[in-house]
RNA sequence: GAGGCGGUAGCUCAAUCGGUAGAGCAUUGCCCUUUUAAGGCAAGGGUUCUGGGUUCGAGUCCCAGCCGCCUCACCA
């Protein structure tokens, strides 16, 4: 027997004896007085003279989890909600019964408690206890108590351990709660709905990704796990609702980094009579508001970094090539040979050279297709020399219609569009245009697509005729936007993998596992889901 | 998908050049009525990720596999 099972056979063993004490093995309720945090709150000001003159009777109740037994006395430290509390337990202070039951109680057991407040000897607020309550046994060891969970698949795998003995996972959670909570309350002030549009879709539109299949078995119908909202949230801009957003997860069937997770959480939002400019200045004070209410100041430590949310620079898809222009690869692009499409792969291949030569991949060569719309090979170099390098909150404007198919074209620039993404500690973070609203140019944008998907290009955008029809009604100049909520909260939680800030991120099943949490096969979902 | 690194007691970690697998916490027993990493005495606990191979001898070297992490590719 290993030492869990020994250990799980002496717990039940313990539980047997507690159900012989009279006890519940698992009541139901615990009428508490005090949350823990709200009793520390209430009287940490107290003086020792204090509580001793008044003996504030108090109930509270939590996990134990540290345990100091001396014998016919004992401390106990109870958690609940994040907080930690002292009990002390004497035996001429509680009920025979009770103190049996304390000499059973367990690292990770829960329990109630009932006594008055007093402060030890070392000055701890503590409960006296006068009467024990057993509430609910735990079978198996908790990890250790001062270097907690360290291996990183446990604590993805068993996130709940992580949670339990690592307070830091547990601050990164509520961090992320906090953001999401501060970003919805900003876009319900500025007069925006929240909406929730079809995870499940028939067309998996709004994006250039692999989806997720799936399939309904009544309807016998193939779907695709949405890669984004977006060609919905517009939709219902078409029908009225002029300011929308959506806090929901997206599902991209690609592969995993510290930077991706096949489902991940996207914020999108849609605004009519806007556009991009509005947007970019929007989403600046957004981010500065956010970062300060979850962190307390608008500047943040990041890796080693401070990324300052205070302050975020514009510049130009092309002024950023030039800015980031590797050196070794000749003089930077002058503004003139970057507006010039034909230009293009001749710089590419320029930079190649150099990228190929450079130590540690630190410049990844770019691919140059013989026949490129104008832009496709611009992005990429911007993509490989610039993006790694944008460490501060940047705002990178104006991009290539080829890479951008429901953009709307920029005035004075055909084949660019007004558009614009955000980068912080090198990561895009966010990415927002003037929403095109011409169905005719939509439709011939969509065919182009298509052409690319009958090239073999499996994330090529498929053709969309409701949407198309849908902007036949009319859309109101309109700008959109999304942001991601998980590479936003890692800067905001100092993570430096999405896993960190993503409760239960996806890995590959263990046998041991199968049928447990994030891993549980397809036919055992049924039953949960009549619930 | 490719490359690099890792997997030792329930947990956190050791183990020299290939030579008897250890420690702390946790567990069990005894003592202990103001401790807080409580303390003291004693005890139990190992498929060294899995399967092969080399060797007198493998946690250590070699091969294959599994899982994870990192980098790259794909992508947001």
């Amino acid at each position: 027997m290993t030492v869990e099972e020994t250990i799980r056979e002496q717990r039940r063993a313990k539980l047997a004896e507690i159900a012989g004490l009279g006890y519940a093995l698992y009541p139901h309720r615990y009428d508490y007085s005090h949350e823990l945090a709200a009793l520390a709150a209430a009287y940490g000001g107290r003086t020792a003279e204090e509580l001793e003159a008044e003996r504030t009777p108090v109930r509270v109740c939590g996990r134990l989890v540290a345990l100091r037994a001396h014998g016919k006395a004992g401390f106990a430290h109870l958690a609940q909600q994040g907080a930690r509390l002292q009990i002390y337990v004497r035996q001429d202070a509680v009920p025979a019964r009770d103190f049996a039951l304390w000499k059973l109680l367990d690292l990770g057991d829960f329990i109630g408690v009932a006594g008055y407040l007093f402060r030890t000897r070392t000055g701890e607020l503590t409960v006296h206890a006068e009467t024990l309550e057993f509430l609910a046994k735990d079978l198996r060891p908790l990890p250790e108590k001062w270097h907690g969970l360290q291996d990183v698949e446990r604590r993805y795998r068993q996130r709940y351990l992580d949670l339990l003995v690592n307070p830091g996972a547990r601050e990164v959670f509520l961090r992320r709660a906090r953001l999401i909570e501060a970003l919805r309350a900003a876009f319900l002030a500025r007069g925006y709905i929240e909406v929730e549009t079809p995870m499940m879709q028939t067309l998996a539109g709004g994006a250039a990704a692999r989806p997720f299949t799936t399939h309904h078995h009544a309807l016998d119908l193939p779907l695709y796990l949405r890669i984004a909202p977006e060609l919905f949230l517009k939709r219902l801009v078409v029908g009225g609702l002029e300011r929308v957003f959506e806090i929901n997860r997206n599902f991209r069937n690609e592969g995993i980094s510290t930077q991706h997770n096949p489902e991940f959480t996207m914020l999108e939002f849609y605004e009519a009579y806007s556009d991009y400019r509005v947007l970019m200045d929007w989403s600046e004070r957004l981010l500065a508001e956010a970062a300060e209410q979850v962190t307390g100041a608008r500047a943040v430590a990041y890796g080693g970094e401070t990324i300052d949310f205070g302050r975020c620079r514009r510049l130009g898809l092309r002024a950023a090539v030039r800015e980031f222009w590797p050196g070794e690869a000749g003089p930077a692009p002058s503004e003139e040979e970057l507006r010039d499409p034909r230009a293009e792969a001749r710089l590419a291949a320029r930079y190649n050279r150099v990228a190929r030569e450079a130590p540690e991949s630190r410049y990844p060569p770019v691919e140059i297709p013989p026949v490129a719309e104008p832009g496709v090979i611009l992005t990429a170099l911007f993509e490989a020399i610039a993006e790694p390098e944008l460490r501060q909150p940047t705002i990178i404007h104006d991009f290539p219609l080829a890479v951008s198919p429901l953009a709307k074209a920029k005035p004075d620039e055909p084949d660019w569009v007004e558009r614009f993404e955000i980068y912080a500690a090198g990561m895009e973070i966010a990415n927002g245009y003037s929403e095109l609203n011409d169905p005719e140019e939509q439709r011939r944008r969509f065919a182009l697509q298509l052409e690319r998907r009958e090239g073999g290009d499996a994330e090529a955008h498929a053709m969309d005729e409701d949407y198309v029809r849908a902007l036949e009604y009319g859309m109101p100049p309109t700008a959109g936007e999304g942001i991601g909520i998980d590479r936003l909260a890692m800067l905001l939680t100092d993570s430096a993998s999405i896993r960190d800030v993503i409760l239960f991120p996806l890995l590959r099943p263990r046998e041991a596992d199968v049928g447990a949490g994030n891993s549980e096969p397809d036919d055992r979902s049924a039953p949960a889901a009549s619930r």
